[in-house]
RNA sequence: GUCCCCUUCGUCUAGAGGCCUAGGACACUGGGUUUUCAUCCCAGUAACAGGGGUUCGACUCCCCUAGGGGACGCCA
């Protein structure tokens, strides 16, 4: 059997180093063994996908050079490789399990189910679907659903016995039905939810491993089921960790860098990035920790990951980063400079700095924060806006808070979304700005402030306010808890 | 709360019963090279969560406890 895996990321916000780390596995698994490696996108969230992030992803691991032999963009034999695209392939499926009476159609109304999980977990149950559409009579579901009611395909799970699972990493794993939900499989728009489709298209897309999430093994006694009621064979599976935060919970954009655009920008070299994303739960059998993507490759054994969820350390990320840095040679590593420092990013600050500058040399004084990193800051810093350190601290934290639900990063939508909070504050948006620019730019003037967070982009702005708040002494527990509530009463 | 997974230096890890006086890397500290800084080199601090077994022998196997994480959505 050739060996076929694939990444399927959801094209729901800014590409996730988590995406490339999974991507890494299973390109270096898949390359190890001859095999090929697939880019499926999973875009069954009608509401929150798009296809500005779906373009997002491509650019994100074209940069990483891990490259897809089958995928939306470049087709296969086993195509269309976005879900969306697929609705037959599991229309035409889950309707052999709802004749097998393995799925059924349910009419439950979210105001039942939300009631029905309430009671469950205040008798400290696992919330779980209480089988009520289950004896619906068949005919009469099909009449129903014919008659236009609203409806969802559900899964029909056991009531007793445990359900045994096999993880490549952990062995077997046994997980009681009574723990499985009655897995929605069809939503009520009829698209297909994440556990219907990714069976459906792992089998059909002949996917013999699946390197994915340690979040994806209490989803396994679905996915069994749904193998088991098509009759396939369940592809060999691995569940690699989770890359943590500090405080050891699953990373996050609230308390880390988490996009990949993000390493980008600051300037990490892509076979840095890879090469720290290797080292996180796998290890070089002899031990080396500087190494290529190619010799990755050549050594790769899934045997070597460890399941321990690594803490995502940025300082050896940094060492790394330097060590591939000065092993290029003078004039790569000026072809390299000159890639990140490209002619379009160069060209879109222009706007910016040209009513400010009289000679070339006068630039790198204007864009030092956006090229490079901002001073490192400290109390004194702020010293200028005249604002006593909880302030600042106060100011930043709700400008956090105020950006967060920005969709479209540009400079308008940043505008209104902090002139808002001025106002909300009792404040004037020039009254703000001062501790904005010291936290943005570090220092209290410096070219158009939403111009620069625009171009800076949401994972380095939101790194440079927390950063600043850090320098700024830093928020408690109790101050949190404050602020969470000052910022409420605000709206 | 219920279920599942995990537990070696601060962090990433090596370790598949005796090779372990537990090794390496980052970070940190000290020293050296260097006009400065950085690089580089050398040295140092620092860990098997706890308790029971199994065994002649446990970091390695089993059980319990504790701690951490994850899942419990018509999100993936």
């Amino acid at each position: 059997m050739s060996v076929r895996t694939r990444v399927a990321p959801s094209p729901t916000g800014d590409p996730h180093v988590g995406t490339a780390y999974m991507a890494l596995f299973n390109y270096a698994f898949a390359r190890r063994h001859g095999g090929r490696f697939v880019l499926r996108i999973e875009d069954t969230d009608r509401a929150r996908s798009s296809a500005a992030s779906e373009e997002a992803i491509f650019e994100a691991l074209h940069w990483l050079g891990l490259d897809w032999d089958e995928g939306p963009d470049v087709g296969g034999p086993s195509g269309p490789y976005r879900q969306s695209e697929r609705r037959e392939a599991y229309t035409q499926h889950v309707e052999a399990l709802l004749e097998s009476g393995k799925a059924f159609y349910c009419f439950c109304s979210r105001e039942r189910l939300d009631a029905v999980r309430r009671e469950q977990q205040e008798a400290g149950q696992t919330p779980r679907y209480d089988g009520h559409c289950l004896s619906v009579d068949p005919d009469e579901a099909r009449a129903r659903v014919a008659a236009g009611e609203e409806h969802v395909i559900r899964l029909a799970v056991p009531g007793e016995g445990t359900c045994q699972v096999e993880d490549g990493l952990r062995g077997t794993i046994e997980i009681p039905w009574q723990q499985v939900d009655m897995q929605v499989l069809v939503k009520a728009d009829g698209f297909p939810t994440y556990h219907l489709a990714v069976v459906v298209d792992d089998h059909l897309m002949a996917i013999s491993h699946v390197l994915r999430g340690e979040e994806w093994i209490n989803s396994m006694p679905k996915h069994r089921l749904l193998y088991d009621g098509f009759g396939w064979d369940m592809p060999q599976h691995y569940h690699l960790p989770l890359l943590r935060n500090p405080d050891r919970s699953k990373l996050s954009k609230r308390k880390n860098p988490t996009g990949i655009d993000y390493y980008r920008r600051r300037g990490y070299l892509p076979e840095a990035l890879l090469n720290y994303l290797a080292l996180m739960g796998w290890s070089m059998p002899d031990e080396r920790e500087v190494f290529s993507l190619a010799e990755m490759i050549e050594n790769f054994d899934i045997d070597r990951v460890s399941v321990r969820g690594p803490v995502f350390d940025p300082e050896k990320l940094d060492w790394l980063s330097g060590q591939h840095l000065r092993a290029l040679e003078p004039q790569d590593f000026a072809a390299r400079f000159n890639e990140w420092a490209s002619a379009d990013r160069l060209a879109s600050l222009i706007p910016l700095v040209r009513e400010r500058t009289e000679r070339f040399s006068d630039l790198a004084g204007h864009v030092d924060f956006l090229m490079g990193d901002r001073a490192p800051l400290d109390t004194d810093s702020f010293a200028s806006t005249k604002r006593p350190p909880e302030e600042c601290r106060r100011i930043l934290d709700h400008v956090l808070r105020a950006v967060e639900p920005v969709e479209s990063w540009q400079r308008d939508a940043l505008h209104e979304a902090i002139s808002s909070l001025a106002t909300a504050m009792s404040l004037k948006l020039r009254d703000l700005m001062p501790t904005l620019f010291i936290a943005i730019a570090g220092r209290s003037r410096a070219l158009p402030l939403f111009d620069s967070m625009a171009w800076l982009g949401r994972d380095l702005t939101r790194d440079r306010l927390r950063t600043a708040i850090a320098a700024l002494g830093g928020i408690s527990k109790k101050e949190a808890k404050r602020l969470e509530r000052a910022w409420r009463d605000l709206w």
